[in-house]
DNA sequence: TGGCTTTGCGCAAAGCCTTGCGCAACGCCA
DNA sequence: TGGCGTTGCGCAAGGCTTTGCGCAAAGCCA
């Protein structure tokens, strides 16, 4: 920098200031200024610059890294909108475990990030929450959002989006439709549910409890629940699956009993994916708007950072859906 | 840092020597040092290391972030063993396009990342590589290696898995096997093709042209290539998918045509995937390594870093068999 | 006890940039 | 032409560590 300055017969500030665009620099003067970085093949040092400026414009994610569509669409999101506002993203993985998160999240402070993204592990309140509130660092939850918190979250309508497929269930004629829920303690988990309960109630549809089975949002929890579903006195006749995971389990579980879906039992799903189109038949899913949920926590966290002191924000997208065989409709 | 020293009435010198372990520290002065460290809260400065070390122990990782088992499986991989060998990981988004990979590789460039781990996207060479020649910045390619460069690259044994399925199939009594081969000027579309070729020679079988088709290893393409088959005058009794999106495309479309797999029609594919034993039948498919690869790239890159000078290594590690039902083998 | 190797630690430079403060030149108006 | 507000730029401090070099104390052997 200072050989640039030297070459464009200036000092090292206003070099400064033209790499930045932090203050007025005559045209002219910017001309030789840039003329002389393009000769010398001046690099700027990130890393000097943040030393310098106390900032390191770099924001964290702190989020499992699953192999799920729906996560990789969140960081999509995540990543594009933070690039657009000039920031670096460092992912840390949290491995779904509260104490790792902590962990890992310790480790993003520790690199000075001036705002979190986090998509809190079960358990997330005793162990992360107390560390984010020890260092005053800004921070934004996604897609496990919790109405408690006065913080600033964003997830998908969880509970209407339920209900709106329980409604569709209900109206094909469905009066015992089983639910595997999802691992106790997730806000999600509890909204879905909550969702299936609205739609009886408001059709006036009785609920079994029997019929509401803990999956624990894993493939193999699904599979044991939905064995748990058929094996009962009097199995439901539709399933709904509150999790992307538990629908794996679940449709094995299906296949190797040899129930046919929808003939013998219909099925519709939480969270979409590509390979939805392909099973026989298509699954009919509720699909989160992943990537414009990530975009809105990067607004979120932006706003926060520049007023620490604004009103929590709690936003909630609306999710579409798809709507294919395996409800038993006829054709999508 | 100055405050600890003081405290501990030593000099800042011998703070920091604590602090990284770069040189003995008489016991009970570390001692002394480490309890000031405690008592007055001190937070070590990452970004002030990183510009006083000249070094900010940060690797990039350029890779597109499609929605892939395989790529998450890579990223945990790399990601793994980088924290193991206490590197900081950057990933940038290629979207698998050349140009948006120099781009991203730049940007890596100007942070100053001591090491790269590249993905690359077809077309690299013209541009992307231009860039690494330019920049020495020590780096390893995984996935889609070239033989002819001379780097460090880490893949699968692409030829040899291709070949075993192709055997199989052929064991099986195929003679006449489709085959949709991934996009043109990627090392791994090739190599699986050499695969098929090397099958077919072995066992004497004649390869017919019209078998290949190009899918343009995505799923669209895969669609589009799996018609062209079924409308053959003699249509093959097998098809070998070269990857996951191909492979979904293709299904999709002997489903809409009413071919049943495997009684009409026996299916394999590069690629394994968790749906993968959902689908009726259950998919026959050759597994990558995934998170293997990424280890060894980053112990790869490791060693090119200590060791400028050290010959270009290219590894190779042995894919695995999935054998379901899709290929039309009574039982798994 | 004298000379030599370890061991332990401090000094100060270096690394690269940002930014508050202040000064000078310039233009405009009365 | 004097006074005042802009505009444009430089000075120098500041941010936090790392590390080469050199010095002193301690340990060891003959």
């Amino acid at each position: 920098m200072t050989e640039v300055a030297r070459a464009a017969g200036v000092s090292v500030s206003t070099v400064s200031h033209v790499v930045n665009g932090t203050r007025l620099v005559a045209p002219k003067t910017r001309e030789r200024v840039q003329h002389a970085m393009r000769i010398l093949g001046y690099q700027h040092h990130p890393t000097a610059r943040s030393l310098a400026a106390g900032s390191n414009q770099t924001i964290g994610l702190a989020i499992t890294a699953a192999s799920n569509p729906y996560w990789v669409e969140l960081i999509q999101g995540i990543d594009g909108e933070a690039t657009r506002a000039g920031l670096n993203l460092i992912i840390v993985d949290t491995r779904d475990d509260a104490r790792h998160e902590a962990a890992a999240v310790a480790n993003l402070i520790a690199h000075h990030i001036e705002g979190l993204v986090i998509a809190p592990a079960v358990g997330w309140r005793d162990v992360t929450l107390p560390l984010l509130r020890d260092h005053p660092i800004p921070y934004v939850v996604v897609d496990r959002i919790d109405p408690d918190l006065r913080v600033d979250q964003v997830g998908v309508e969880n509970e209407a989006a339920t209900a709106a497929v329980i409604d569709h269930l209900i109206a094909l004629g469905h009066t015992r439709i089983g639910m595997l829920t999802g691992i106790r303690g997730l806000s999600t988990s509890s909204e879905r549910l909550r969702g299936y309960h609205v739609a009886h109630q408001r059709a006036g549809v009785p609920v079994d409890v029997d019929l509401l089975v803990d999956g624990l949002s894993t493939s193999d929890g699904g599979r044991r629940a939905a064995w748990e579903l058929l094996e009962l006195r009097e199995p439901p006749t539709a399933v709904f699956a509150a999790n992307n995971n538990m629908t794996i389990g679940a449709l094995a579980a299906f296949r190797a009993a040899g129930v046919k879906v929808p003939r013998d039992l219909a099925v519709a799903a939480f969270d979409n994916f590509a390979w939805a189109d392909l099973f026989s038949p298509g699954l009919t899913t509720v699909a989160q708007p992943s990537a414009a949920i990530g975009a809105r926590a990067v607004q979120l966290l932006l706003r926060r950072m520049n007023d620490p002191g604004a009103p929590p924000q709690a936003v909630r997208l609306p999710a579409e859906i798809m709507h294919r065989e395996s409800c038993g409709c006829p054709t999508r």
